[in-house]
DNA sequence: TGCACATATGTACAAAATGTACATATATGT
DNA sequence: ACATATATGTACATTTTGTACATATGTGCA
């Protein structure tokens, strides 16, 4: 028996996206995660229909991976805020997603072109 | 508070690549799951790393959606084998599937200009 | 002053997907 | 008889996701 992986087929096909581009925005300029929610609706995902607290868990996970970290903005208008910032190692995570993205994306044209051309 | 959507935000967003590769590759040849390994493999998917069972439960899956059906090949060399052919609703699944990868690769594109020359 | 509403951030538990190890059976070559 | 390649699964643990609920502050207005 050959020594199989022992996980992670799937994760290796693009399911971070989500993730991807919340780090992106808080890059962008450090947010807290209501903010976060417009700027994702301006990027083009259409997240303003669904509960808040979907991002926050988002966030919380990120910040687990040290791929952000956040302070308390007591001040301003307002209830408080946990505004976040992306973190060095944040950084290099999207530029390798960036590299990553690009095979991706190349998968998926020559997957369509299977389903259409056939092999 | 409005009216908030309940479910599937990440389903959205291409987590079911495998399972469309999977679904091109039987509707290319009705197929049974180990040759689906090798066919992956030929499209680009380096599944030959994992488990075979893995591909199993995929296969149930998308009997238990309807997409595909099979029937025990008894003959022949070799174990009994299951082979999976696709269904009109699995035919019209990659049809929707082709449409929506074209948005999902817009978005992508996106997010990578995003990334790197920020908004 | 008290009530609705927008802003803002979470927790708790259930359900589904995934990870991981293990189980089974047939044919071929040595 | 035994190893190896082919072929298809089950069982249970862990992680991720779905879904409902909980909490707190400031603004406008009746």
């Amino acid at each position: 028996m050959p020594n199989y992986n022992k996980c992670c087929l799937w994760n290796q096909y693009g399911r971070d996206i989500l993730k991807v581009a919340i780090l992106a925005v808080i890059k962008n300029s450090p947010s807290h995660g209501y903010s976060v929610l417009s700027d994702l609706e301006e990027l083009g995902f259409s997240v303003s229909k669904y509960h808040p607290s979907i991002i926050y868990r988002v966030l919380r996970n990120l910040e687990h991976e040290a791929l952000v970290e956040s302070q308390w903005q007591i001040s301003g208008v307002g209830p408080a805020r946990r505004i976040y910032k992306i973190t060095p190692k944040g950084e290099e995570y999207l530029k390798q997603w960036v590299l990553k993205s690009k095979d991706y994306m190349g998968l998926i044209e020559r997957l369509t072109d299977f389903i259409q051309k056939g092999g």
